[in-house]
DNA sequence: CTGTTAGCGCTTTCAA
DNA sequence: TTGAAAGCGCTAACAG
């Protein structure tokens, strides 16, 4: 297609000038070239540019889930800051499967992409490290971990307050009363359930209320809407006594609130509920849901400001928390004293 | 890298062979490259590979808008699909701005992607037509319109039936008796508002019902929750006595819902609601909300089938058209005699 | 079955 | 300020 831009009468040095930037050119040339460009309606070539040398504008997000409502957020993120500067951004669903993952990582390797960040909950098993480090090793180009364990500094990493938002959750129904608080989580270690968790033990702790393990149930594999639903129908079959529950995700407590209703439960009124995440969903529940807001398209923008800030390992910049706090609804209310 | 390579004794050509699939090599030397490609962590140069000739495995979608659940889930079809053809998923939001959506395009030129699907409702004017038409001419790619009004043969077209949809809502309503049924739209001719707007017109007249403008609302200007509850509070307002709402959107139901329980109406005891697009929100709310199924992934699976697939203009495998059906729940019950 | 060679389209020294 | 020429890493056509 070069050949033809030569239709301005100038070299392809020149041409390649004044489209890739920076240079110096005489305006009268710019201008002729401009006009050629315009009138063959041509395109450079992004593949050869980036053959010579120049970085591939892109930016990857692989995330385990790209149903799920908080990985799209942050998705959103990713494309924003990612447009915002130029690049574009690919993305890659996981569904949890190794494989996928590292096939989208080699594509990224192959593409040179600029930075790719992994997002989402994992369980934090050593073979996790091992393939993520690999990873880490292996791509020339940034790799972020984004709400996910920190693996020394092989890596970047913006995470978010798991612990801190648990425990504002909790904190908020202890404050108002409520003692026998039901933890809605699931029987696998992610990390993320670990930690809210953490906060939610944490908080009861600090209130001088004594964990009762009969209150935190975990018997579901996954942190869906059925983690939440079976285990409030759980407890209730095993008659615990609970004014509360803290659902580690909204997804969650939007199951325990199904389940509460069924059984005649009236939310807020016999049972106060909290959620964690603050999914678009959650005010439209009813009642509105009381849950930990989660700066999620923050998340995705810090991430790729990071890899494309590309700090020094160590450097204290490789590597953020963000915060989070809690969003008062309509679904918790101070514990009557008569129940 | 290629010298390197050579490590395994063989020419570049041979492991250019083995790497890039097809043709014959004899297993001996096939295992000495791939070998050497392990020891030395070799990948390959995608970039290089396309501008070889190869096509540049990336479909592209470019949406309206990222955030809403209707089109993550297109999204999230078109990434299932395209990973499952080998291929990647670049992802651009325009909000709207006919400079991003430029922009998207033209860096899809650059990169050669193989497809690029336009995903969204848009206003139908001849400024679009014009512009849409530059693209599909453009882009010497497939360009697929995925939810858009069609441009001649001028591009791939994957679509549902918006007017069937409304069409089935607005019936069901009909059937168990309420006659004073309010459509809430929105003002601008978007073209699922129109094409939605149709199909609940063809039902009333299919049932002898006449048209009452008053029950059309579409003062607001955006098809969002406040076009639901401005919607119903200024019905109200007016004094409009109606029985049943047909909500183009699950957003603008959700919006209505919250407007009707406000005024004191129960849901669905006096006024019965129907949404449309069936997003996960939908089962979630209080009642569970009846609407019409879109099949979401499968729109996104079918764009980049089809673009991949590559039919000739004209040839009735260029356009597809997708069922949509009515999901009940709980938020309509038959109009009560008394009123 | 395998090696040689000629580009793919762009950027970038190095001279002029 | 501009032109000529040398690659970037890969594939494919053509010989061996």
């Amino acid at each position: 297609v070069r050949d033809v831009a030569r239709h301005a009468g100038v070299s392809v040095a020149t041409v390649s000038r004044v489209l890739a930037g920076g240079r110096v050119v005489a305006p009268a040339t710019q201008a002729k070239v401009l006009q050629a460009v315009r009138e063959l309606d041509y395109v450079v070539n992004a593949h050869a540019r980036v053959l010579s040398g120049r970085p591939a504008p892109m930016i990857a997000i692989v995330a385990t889930n790209v149903q799920s409502a908080f990985l799209l957020q942050v998705a959103a993120g990713v494309e924003e800051q990612a447009a915002e500067s130029g690049r574009f951004c690919a993305i890659f669903a996981t569904h949890g499967e190794e494989r996928r993952e590292a096939e989208a990582i080699k594509l990224m390797r192959e593409l040179r992409a600029e930075a790719v960040i992994l997002a989402g909950g994992v369980l934090d098993t050593p073979e996790y490290r091992e393939r993520v480090g690999a990873y880490a090793q292996a791509l020339g180009t940034r790799l972020v971990l984004l709400g996910r364990p920190a693996l020394g500094a092989a890596a970047l990493v913006v995470d978010y307050d798991n612990v801190g938002g648990a425990y504002a959750a909790t904190s908020h129904l202890l404050s108002v009363g409520h003692r026998r608080i039901a933890a809605l989580g699931c029987k696998e270690p992610f990390t993320n359930n670990e930690l809210r968790l953490e906060g939610y033990r944490r908080a009861l702790s600090d209130f001088g209320v004594e964990l009762d393990p009969a209150l935190t149930t975990s018997e579901h594999t996954t942190m869906d809407r059925p983690a939440g639903y079976l285990g409030v129908k759980r407890l209730l079959a095993a008659g615990v006594d609970f004014s509360a529950v803290f659902a580690i995700n909204d997804v969650i407590a939007t199951g325990a609130m199904a389940a509460l209703r069924e059984a005649g439960r009236d939310i807020p009124g016999d049972v106060s509920v909290v959620g964690f995440d603050n999914l678009p969903l959650a005010q439209e529940l009813t009642p509105p849901l009381t849950t930990v807001h989660l700066p999620h398209e923050e998340l995705g923008r810090a991430a790729v400001r990071m890899a494309l800030d590309n700090p020094q390992p160590g450097s204290g910049r490789d590597h953020m928390m963000l915060g989070t706090h809690l969003v008062i609804r309509g679904s918790v209310q101070p514990l009557r004293q008569a129940a």
